[in-house]
DNA sequence: TTGTAAGCGTTATCAG
DNA sequence: CTGATAACGCTTACAA
């Protein structure tokens, strides 16, 4: 069996530059608290070892971990990938590594990962949406931990929160199908229970519906996981109905994705027989054809938004406001008006 | 100030459970070594306090993380994310939590990722493809950090790998190809450098062009990052020669919904006026239209075993094998027959 | 500017 | 079966 060569340590750093190890450690963390002669001595040591420190270590001494966390509900979708991307980015920027872990929209994986990553050492926590059991609020509360949520803006949420709108963002882009003059409306929605934005943009629809002064009542919903497949499937049991809807509003844009596909099957023109549209403006949107009409929203910006904020939070102790950006939606040729009685 | 609450201890617990420090963990880590009795009395105060271990405190006592480390290139597209998911899940599955962090394919990003990693813990690591300084297999194996390759399977490589014939894959889609009749072909490929899948790929077809007889000199090939922007750019690039390729195959499915999705901006009609190919087989493959012909990798199957390998590896500190993986053409209607003369 | 030394919260070795 | 106690590698007062 080889001699297992194990990593260098401060101790090895110090012994090689001939100075102490709180010297090597300033060397590291505060250059110039050190002379230059030193420092010189000791960056050499350094490579000639390529020392590289004790994460573990550090933490512990320093209880700081420059690490934040992050609990999404999925990786498998393109839903967060580019607001988490960002979101990393800026976090890089300012000196922090990200620790993302997912939950497959389970709250009791949610909450697991939550203890996870502060048993870790985490300095703050990203989470997102608001729907989750109060007491992970006191758990967070009570042991201080600065935690932000993303993905949806409220603005008494117990957590400070960057996001958008998500029942008016629906509610506009309802108004707007319902102003083209369609009056059979359906849904494809997420699963609303335990998640807020997928509920909240429900409610949007239901908003816009009676609004226009529409029989809100008979709105056709299927509620249904994220997935591609799903949309297909739901697509297919809404068109079973006798009086089939014109236009059908996805919680967002994969489950249209999946629905437009589904059409596509089934020998349906969208939008000429069906209008489809999306929610979130991820590149699915204009991958299908035809394009998606769907909710443009600023996942880029959030994401760096929510970094500068929580970092923030971490290292000023305070509280942070939240913030609230704004959606638009973006007219594809999904969307139509309606065929003619 | 609200006085700041902090974790409570190993050091609390045993003291609320009557017991020693040593005891309580003894009850956490190896609980048929303490009786009964004194195993319950030690969980109700753990239970009480709501204690959860301190993990950097964790690992510097017991040299051991249960962490592995995965670096991929992007988390932006879905390239990755299949198969990583089912690498995370079996990790999950044997005790393991898995730490991902991605490089931009920049070679430079990578190396600082692996120290980084290392410095977290890490008790293993995956790396994405052969391609790299030597240097860093070096660093690996003086460590002796278990580490294994994905996506990529190569016999003789210096660390062992689980993943497909990428060279071979592709000779046999080029193959399928030339073989309904087309004689000007076009690739856009993937960078080349630093990323042996985009490499063998892009020889696979080299070697099919030539076994077949036909001009392999002037194959164009356009190479450019995995984008679907990137995709399209390049398809109108190609399109622009006096002779028009019949068809052109893709590095990956993203580059091919990139050149889909600019074929139809165009008007050109998929596959009659050009065919289109592509590689993985990830959802976007099924989601632009027409589908797309592409390489099928079997992304969970290689996920998991590259779980399974790895985890083998750094518990028994064997060296681990490597596995050859299977995939196979899916065949769909973006490739067809090229027009007549 | 630099060195000394006391933790940080676990695990693991040895006695008991 | 359980209890002391010595690591683990680093940061940070406090001294010099």
């Amino acid at each position: 069996m080889a001699k297992l060569r194990s990593a260098p340590t401060l101790d090895d750093v110090a012994k090689m530059a001939g100075v102490s190890t709180a010297t090597v450690s300033r060397c590291l963390n505060t250059p110039d608290r050190v002379v230059e002669a030193t420092r010189k001595r000791v960056q050499s040591a350094v490579d000639a070892l390529g020392y590289t420190p004790n994460f573990a270590a550090r933490v512990m001494a320093a209880k700081r971990s420059f690490t934040i966390g992050a609990i999404i509900p999925t990786m498998e979708n393109a839903i967060f990938a580019r607001g988490l991307q960002a979101f990393q980015e800026e976090l890089h920027h300012r000196g922090y590594t990200l620790l993302v872990s997912s939950s497959a929209y389970k709250p009791d994986i949610e909450e697991e990962q939550i203890r996870t990553l502060i048993a870790r050492g985490a300095d703050g926590l990203l989470l997102i949406g608001h729907d989750r059991d109060p007491k992970i609020y006191d758990y967070l509360n009570q042991r201080k931990i600065p935690a932000l949520i993303a993905w949806s803006y409220l603005p008494d949420s117990r957590l400070p929160s960057v996001g958008f709108d998500n029942r008016k963002a629906m509610f506009e882009l309802a108004n707007h199908v319902l102003s083209l003059g369609h009056e059979r409306i359906a849904v494809i929605s997420g699963i609303v229970e335990g998640n807020d934005r997928a509920r909240l943009r429900v409610e949007g629809i239901r908003d816009a519906i009676s609004h226009s002064g529409l029989e809100s009542g008979d709105l056709k919903i299927v509620e249904t996981p994220y997935e591609i497949e799903n949309g297909a499937t739901a697509f297919c049991e809404l068109m079973k109905a006798e009086t089939r809807p014109t236009a059908i509003l996805c919680g967002n844009d994969v489950l249209a994705a999946g629905a437009m596909r589904q059409a596509q099957e089934m020998g349906l023109d969208v939008p000429d027989d069906v209008s489809i549209t999306g929610f979130d403006d991820i590149e699915l949107a204009r991958i299908v054809s035809p394009e998606l009409t769907t909710v443009h929203v600023p996942h880029r910006e959030m994401g760096r938004k929510a970094a500068l904020q929580l970092v923030e939070m971490v290292e000023n102790q305070t509280d942070g406001e939240g913030e609230q950006l704004a959606t638009r939606i973006v007219n594809r040729p999904s969307l139509g008006r309606p065929a003619q009685g």
